[in-house]
DNA sequence: GAATTGACAACCA
DNA sequence: TTGGTTGCCAATT
């Protein structure tokens, strides 16, 4: 199975910097996982909490959470991203909030 | 193995 | 910009 791909899913989301957001489909190109947007969701539904892993700056390509509007985890979501400097309007976030990596900046945190 | 189901995305009207 | 459609692909039923 695809397991394995989750812990490069993860270890992917890690690496997105705190006050940034990234969208499934990006963190699935990020992994080498092309195409899979959906797998990344699952994936971050299996998540460990020891993981420590912020799922909650990954959301649609649309900029809008992934969550219904107004939902617990919704809600959630929106705390931990306001807590660092990322506020939802519309339920959107501002462009300026995607996170875009620089390539010597993946390479160096390639961890194999 | 077929049908269904997603924390999605690209397109198009 | 919004909403509907279609394509995706692994996991579930």
């Amino acid at each position: 199975m695809a397991k394995h791909h989750y812990q490069r899913i993860w270890q992917t989301v890690k690496q997105i910097p705190a006050g940034k957001v990234a969208s499934y489909g990006q963190i699935a190109d990020l992994a080498g996982l092309p195409g899979r947007a959906r797998l990344v969701g699952k994936a971050l539904g299996y998540a460990p909490a020891e993981l420590a892993v912020p799922w909650y700056r990954v959301l649609r390509s649309d900029r809008s959470l992934a969550f219904p509007q107004g939902s617990a985890t919704a809600e959630e979501q929106r705390q931990h991203l306001l807590a660092e400097g990322v506020l939802i309007k519309q339920n959107r976030v501002n462009k300026k909030d995607i996170w875009q990596p620089e390539l010597a900046e993946l390479l160096f945190n390639l961890q194999y």
